[in-house]
DNA sequence: ACCCCGATCGTA
DNA sequence: ACGATCGGGGTT
């Protein structure tokens, strides 16, 4: 069954946590997440919300379930999730997946995500609470749940915001 | 108009 | 360890 907005408004940390062995499907993609990052609030230096509400921010700031695509390095997008309540930015990016369907493959890497399934800044703000084919569904295919501190930033190494599972049959 | 920086990735 | 590559956001 869908996740509804009751599970994306939880505590950003709670959302990254179970999100490990969710099923995401967007078109004809399905695969297992296997690997988030929390990114909270205009406190948290790391988050792109710590520059305020901007013309490509504005979704973080929006209700729960949504998507917030981002371009960086000239050349990668990344997939969030939007978390908590309206007016409070945060979300969790989406950093491992484990593709099961159209052809079995480990995506490691938030660029990669978005390369192979095609998701650009077009893809912004997209609802996955309504959306016919892209949304996020239960399963609890992970084992051996580790966290840890985000990866690839400079500011807020401190926080121990990274969820990493690993894939497992049900 | 200009400058610096970045939630990455592939290669060395 | 490093370069590719370019938009975002702040400053002049």
């Amino acid at each position: 069954m869908r996740l509804q907005q009751s599970f994306f408004e939880q505590p950003t940390l709670v959302v990254a946590r179970e999100l490990l062995g969710k099923r995401l499907v967007f078109q004809s993609y399905q695969g297992i997440i296997t690997e988030t990052e929390a990114y909270i609030g205009e406190e948290d230096p790391a988050c792109h919300a710590s520059k305020g509400k901007t013309k490509r921010t504005w979704p973080l700031y929006g209700p729960a379930g949504r998507t917030y695509v981002y371009f960086i390095y000239g050349m990668y997008y990344c997939l969030n999730i939007v978390t908590e309540t309206i007016d409070f930015p945060a979300a969790v990016l989406i950093r491992g997946l484990h593709i099961m369907t159209p052809s079995p493959e480990h995506l490691n890497g938030p660029g990669k995500i978005c390369r192979k399934l095609g998701l650009t800044c077009g893809d912004t703000n997209r609802d996955l609470l309504c959306e016919e084919n892209f949304y996020i569904t239960s399963g609890n295919c992970i084992k051996n749940i580790t966290q840890t501190p985000r990866i690839g930033i400079r500011q807020g190494l401190d926080k121990p915001w990274r969820f990493l599972g690993e894939y497992c049959e049900d």
